[in-house]
DNA sequence: CTCCCGTCCGACCGGTCGGTCGGTCCGAAA
DNA sequence: TTTCGGACCGACCGACCGGTCGGACGGGAG
C-alpha cells in the first residue's frame, strides 16, 4: 500500500458531505468525541449510519476532518487579516476581531478549538493533518507579534506566552457557554456582547503590549 | 432544606475512596466524561467496578465528587490568598500565584476545570453542588478585582470580561498539556516554565489594568 | 461464640458502541 | 439496452457500557 489514503479529497456530493460535517461539529463541541456516537450523527443529520461510513472511514477520521475544516477556517481568515495590516498593532487588533468573528461565526468552534487541545489520543494520524493547520494559524500569530516587538511597535514579551494569553482571552471567553451566559448575565453571542468582548480584548492587550515610551 | 442525600460525607476509609478521586481525576481530565467507563477507573485503581458502585452511586456523582473536590482546593486557596492581601494589586498577584499553583500541583485540574465549563448536561442535579463551589470562587475574584477598582488601585473596566481574561490566561495555558509543550518546547509544569507564565500573567494584568495615572 | 455491618467481589442484565456486509437505487457512459 | 459505480440502506457482529445482585470476607460489639 504505496499511496496515502487520502481519504479528504474524494469530492463527492457536497450536500451530504457537509451536512454530515455541520451536524458532527455541533455534536462533537458539546459532548466530546467520545460522547458522539455515529448513530446520534447519523439520525441528527438524516441518514442511515452506513452512509456515514461511506463518506469517512472510520468515526476518528470524521473528528480529524471536523476539526481541519475549522481550523482551516482559522487560517483564512487570519491571512487575510495579516495581509492587510499596515502596522504592527492594526495587525493585532485584526487578529483579535477576525479569530472572534470566525469564533463567533459558529458556536461550536471555540468548544471544539478547546478539546482539541486536550481531548486528543496523541499519535492518532488521522489527527495529524487537523494539527499541521492548526500550528500554521499559531505561528502566524506569533510571527506577527515577533515582527511588532523587532520594529519597536510593541514592547518586548515572551512571545509563546502572549500567544497563549491571546488565544485564552478570545478562544476562552467564547468556550464557556452556558456557564458563561449565566455569570454575564446575557447572551454570550449578541452582537453587543460580541462587541464588548472585542473591544475589551483588544483593550487589554494594547495596554499589556504597548512600548513603555508610547 | 430537609434531609439532603449527603453522598459526600460518609467519611469511609479514606483510602479507596480517595484513590478512586484521584485515578477518576486524571482520566476524566484526559478523555472527559463520556471517554472514561467505570471498568477502566476500577482497574486503574486496582479494585473491582462493584466496589465503585459502593462508593459512588453512579458514574455522575462520581463525576461530580471530583469535580467538587477540586473546586473546593481552589476556593481554599483563593481564599487564603484574598485573606492575606494588603491591596488590590497584592490581592491580584495572591490570586494568580495560588491559582497557578493550584492548577500545577495536579495537571488534572486545568483541563478538568475547562471540561467543566462546556462538558455539562444542564440540569444535571448531581454537578449543582460543584457548581455552587465554583461560582463562589469566581465570585470571590470578580469581588477582589470590584474593590480594587472602586478604590482607585485599579482601572475601571469591565469586571465579567476580566474574570473570563484570568481565568483564560492561567487555566488554558495550563490545559493545553503536550500540545502547549511542542508549542514552547519545553514542559509546561517544570519549575521554570511555571514561574514564567506566573510573571508573564502578571506582569500582564498589572499592566493593562493599572490606574492611569499610576 | 454469634451477629452484624462496611468493604469488596464475580457474574450477570439490557442496551449501545464502532464497524461490516450484502444489497438496492439511480444517473451517466457504452 | 446493458453496464457500472457512487450514494445509500437495514441487518447484523463482537465488544463494551452503566448498573444490579447475591454473596464472601473480616473485624468489632454483644
Amino acid at each position: 500500500m504505496a499511496g496515502e489514503p487520502d481519504v479528504e479529497e474524494v469530492e463527492a456530493s457536497p450536500s451530504t458531505r457537509e451536512k454530515i460535517l455541520d451536524t458532527a461539529e455541533s455534536l462533537y463541541a458539546r459532548f466530546g468525541f467520545a460522547g458522539v456516537g455515529m448513530r446520534a450523527v447519523a439520525e441528527s443529520v438524516g441518514v442511515s449510519k452506513s452512509a456515514l461510513f461511506h463518506h469517512f472511514p472510520s468515526k476518528r477520521e470524521l473528528w480529524a476532518a471536523v476539526h481541519e475544516r475549522c481550523f482551516l477556517e482559522f487560517d483564512a481568515r487570519l491571512e487575510a487579516a495579516d495581509a492587510h495590516a499596515r502596522d504592527a498593532h492594526e495587525r493585532l487588533r485584526g487578529f483579535v476581531e477576525s479569530a472572534i468573528d470566525a469564533l463567533v461565526e459558529n458556536p461550536a468552534r471555540a468548544p471544539l478549538l478547546l478539546r482539541s487541545l486536550f481531548e486528543v489520543d496523541n499519535e492518532e494520524p488521522a489527527d495529524q493533518a487537523a494539527r499541521a493547520v492548526l500550528q500554521r494559524v499559531l505561528a502566524r500569530v506569533a510571527a506577527g507579534l515577533e515582527q511588532g516587538m523587532a520594529s519597536g511597535e510593541l514592547r518586548r514579551a515572551p512571545v509563546q506566552h502572549t500567544v497563549q494569553t491571546l488565544i485564552g482571552m478570545t478562544v476562552f471567553h467564547f468556550a464557556t457557554g452556558e456557564f458563561g451566559e449565566e455569570l454575564f448575565g446575557a447572551p454570550l453571542y449578541s452582537a453587543a456582547e460580541i462587541r464588548a468582548r472585542k473591544d475589551h480584548v483588544i483593550d487589554f492587550i494594547e495596554r499589556a503590549l504597548r512600548a513603555s515610551n508610547d
